[in-house]
DNA sequence: TCCAATCTACGAAAGAGTTCGTACGTTGTG
DNA sequence: CACAACGTACGAACTCTTTCGTAGATTGGA
C-alpha cells in the first residue's frame, strides 16, 4: 500500500481536498478564493496546509510555474469510505448496524434518498445470498 | 440546553464513557481495569481524564468516599446521535445520503442488519408521507 | 526603471488532547 | 506501630493541528 493510500486527511485537509476534487488542479490562491467564502482564512495558511499535505502524499504539486499547482492524490471515493469506516470503528467499535440506525434516525431524510438506499439494500441482499 | 448536552466527548473521553455506560458508576481504578485490557494505560491518566471530564459536564462525581465514583452524565443514545450528525456534517457537508451509501458499501453487512434497516426505512417512508 | 502585487519558504506560536511523574495524604495489615 | 498499597492533586511535557507573520525573490504595469 502506498503512502497515498495510507494517508488520512485531517479536518482542514479534507476541506482543501474537497476544493481540489471539485475544481481539479489549483493554485493556493484558487483554493483560498473558494474556501474564503465559507470562513475567513489567510493566504499563507492555505499555502502552508498544501505544503504540509504534499509530503504526506495527500496532494501532488507541479512546480513548473511560479504559482505551484496542487492536485488531489487521494481519490474522493476511497477517502470518504475510509473516513466512514474509521469513524464507525472508533465510535461504535465497528458495530455498523448501530451506526446506521443512528444515522437514519438522526436527521430528516427525503423520500428519494430512502428509495435510493432501499434499492441499494436489495442489491446487497442479492449479493449476500449468492455468497 | 445544559452544559451536559452541549458537551461533545473526544475520542478518549468516549472510551471512558463507554465503560461508564456499560458498568454504571465506577471509580478511576475500575475504569482503568476495563480499559487496560485493550491498550496499556496508566492509572493517573484515567484519573486525569475523569477529572477533566467533570467540569465539562461529561461525568458526575461522587466524592463522599475516598475513592471518588464517576458516572456518565451524557446519555449514550443522544451522544452517539450527536457524534454521527457531527461527522456527517463535517465530512459530507450534511449530505446524509452520500454518507449512507458509503457506509453501506464500505463493509460487509449481514442479512439481519439489512432487514432491520429496511424495516426502518419503511417506517420513515410512512412518516414522510404523512408530513 | 521602479513600485506594488504576488509567490514561496520558514519559523513560530496557540490550542486541544493525551499521558505521566511526583508529591503527599490515608488506610489497613502484618 | 510501621510500611506498603492506594487515592487525589497538580504540573508538565509531547504530539497534532491550525494559523499566521515575516523575509526575500519575481513579476508586471505605470
Amino acid at each position: 500500500m502506498s503512502a497515498a493510500n495510507r494517508a488520512k486527511p485531517t479536518s482542514s485537509e479534507l476541506e482543501i481536498l474537497k476544493v481540489l476534487w471539485e475544481r481539479g488542479p489549483s493554485t493556493a490562491r484558487e483554493v483560498l478564493e473558494r474556501l474564503k467564502s465559507r470562513k475567513p482564512v489567510g493566504y499563507t495558511t492555505i499555502l502552508k496546509m498544501l505544503q504540509l499535505m504534499e509530503p504526506k502524499g495527500i496532494v501532488a504539486v507541479d512546480r513548473s510555474a511560479r504559482s505551484h499547482v496542487y492536485s488531489a492524490r487521494l481519490k474522493r471515493d476511497s477517502t470518504m469510505r475510509k473516513l466512514v469506516r474509521e469513524f464507525v470503528d472508533r465510535t461504535f467499535d465497528g458495530a455498523l448496524d448501530e451506526a446506521l440506525v443512528h444515522l437514519v434516525d438522526g436527521k430528516k431524510i427525503d423520500a428519494a434518498t430512502l428509495s435510493k438506499l432501499e434499492a441499494r439494500i436489495q442489491e446487497l441482499k442479492k449479493k449476500e445470498q449468492k455468497s
